[in-house]
DNA sequence: TATGAATGAGACTTCATTCAT
DNA sequence: AATGAATGAAGTCTCATTCAT
């Protein structure tokens, strides 16, 4: 990519996961960068154009990093397990542009929830399909996937939000997906 | 309580609601509230004070509505029921004030969070003792309480700020409890 | 009116005359009136906004003070020698102010052009009605009055805006009627 | 003409009869016309020299247009009547080269005003000369040649800047020579 | 001769806050 | 207790211009 870009870019995912896209400042933005105001501006419109960016750049490698994780025919057990592992591994390894996109994500803002839904709904089909599959086998048993899925998203995206300061998160993804596997599971199997 | 007070942050939770706290206009709270801009300044100092208030009195609310519903002497169960529906019900009773602290619950002003996650610990201890008198009573096996309460939490909170435009939630609360019960009972249990 | 307001306006005018709107400095102009910018913006949304009042403030007593000085019962050769007399005396008093209007109204805003040409529809009226006095009387003989009109607002609007930098017109109102009447009198009249 | 600086000029007449000079963009400019931005600046110093070169270019042809049809020899009646079709045709063939022009021949910038009454003084001369040839033969009895040659530009000026958005006058050649040949003539003459 | 990324002064606008009434 | 005109720092964005290639 357009080495200019990528710094703008990566200036911005430190200035949105720090103080939010309100309080990023574009100006501290390309000085973080490197740049004066104008560059910035010869490469986004608007500042509103610069998040749109950040969006679709940071949404497509994190879908992609677990796409390329969680494979067809693997087992459904470990299906969910590397969805929180991947998962997790792709935000301790872009911690700032995780954050910049956890942060917009429950934020009032709807034109940018509406992308990042649109974004993330590759998570959302993985998650059925895999669930579809877990059931089909007989070894999930919720009675509700449709809000499973909806519950699991919503886990996964809020776990993955709180990190402590170190860029650590509070829960581990193995407890993550154990509680997860336990609400799936079929009551009436051994552990 | 004032009947002043009680319209600005009736107004404040409006605006923080629909726009977050940083675009929220204290000129335009003062306005919807039918009072001038210098009678705001008379009663908070700041417009940060305003947050702090709004975020003490709403949290405040909506502990004591959970709090009031989730009795000790309850099935473990239906004390996890309980406080779903309690929780879910106080939301759709309290829409826009609720708005307004999910989207600053996972906003990123680090102080604003301190204080939610302060004002509603009294919600976690209850989830603490509500999981640790189900796992007394050999209702509840999930491995590991601690965890187990801060998911629940995270769900809750999560759901919790999940409406469409109506102010219906995306999932009901018993669907929730349903996966949250799944996941806490124990394996070789009959349904 | 409001002081400040007017304090403004008459600011603007100054602006607007000596460099026209799209070169006038709303900081300036808000200098220039004694006040902060954040003043000029509790009066005016917007930089156009300010236009707008002052096309609107000005063209209005222009308009006045022609329609006041031209009545119905005249001759109609005296209608035209007032009408420009009015007109130049206003202009001569209200220089600044004749001068935004006469910059802007030749210049290539359209929405402006169209608020100004919207706002002397009334003068246009009166030469319609004053020609088809003086052709009904005999006095005037131009075989085609639609044209004249426009043609005399033209000159008029033309003549109006050249000014030297002491405020005096190149040609006299006298000047302009006299030719002004010459192009409308009966060929066969003897002077 | 080298064909790089003329396809710059005809880009910027477009941006200046649209936007009028101050709100043209070089950058623009430079786009329009298939160049770069350091293109334009190798042909223009700055952004005023190209709005000279323009006047110059335009000012040029258009008077030459208009001396080219009037003769000396012509009947006075008619060389009115020329100057007003030629100048005419010339403002329809070079539709935005003339908006361009008109434009800023009554803008705030002093500057380009005196650069185009320099540019079009040889029809000022012009005028004069029909005049006083109409004077000295007894076809025009104006009695104030210097006035008439005054009003005359500035209506050929301010009809020939009015056209509607298809570049069709709102006037007539025909209709406005008829009305500067019955201001001039001598009121004892018969139609 | 042509390029176009980079610049930065300066423009418009927002809004939390003050203070005299 | 209430008012609201006034403030000005700070933010977003524009665009003429430079310069190394």
């Amino acid at each position: 990519m357009n080495p200019t870009l990528e710094k703008l870019l990566t200036a911005a995912s430190e200035a949105v996961a720090q103080h939010g896209y309100d309080k990023a400042n574009v100006n501290t933005i390309a000085a973080e960068a490197g740049f004066s105001i104008g560059t910035f501006y010869n490469y986004f419109p608007t500042k509103r154009a610069l998040m749109d960016a950040l969006i679709r750049e940071i949404s497509q490698k994190h879908v992609d990093a677990i796409l390329g994780a969680v494979t067809p025919e693997m087992d459904p057990n470990r299906q969910v397990v590397l969805f929180f592992e991947a998962g997790f591994d792709f935000i301790q390894d872009h911690l700032t542009q995780a954050r910049a996109i956890f942060n917009t994500i429950n934020g009032p803002d709807e034109g940018f929830k509406g992308q990042l839904f649109e974004a993330y709904q590759p998570l959302f089909g993985l998650l059925a399909e895999v669930l579809a599959g877990g059931i089909a086998t007989g070894v999930f048993c919720h009675p509700d996937p449709e809000s499973a899925v909806r519950l699991i998203m919503l886990i996964y995206l809020g776990v993955g939000g709180q990190v402590n300061p170190e860029g650590r998160h509070w829960l581990t993804p193995a407890q993550v997906s154990d509680f997860i596997l336990s609400a799936l599971r079929c009551p009436d199997m051994e552990a």
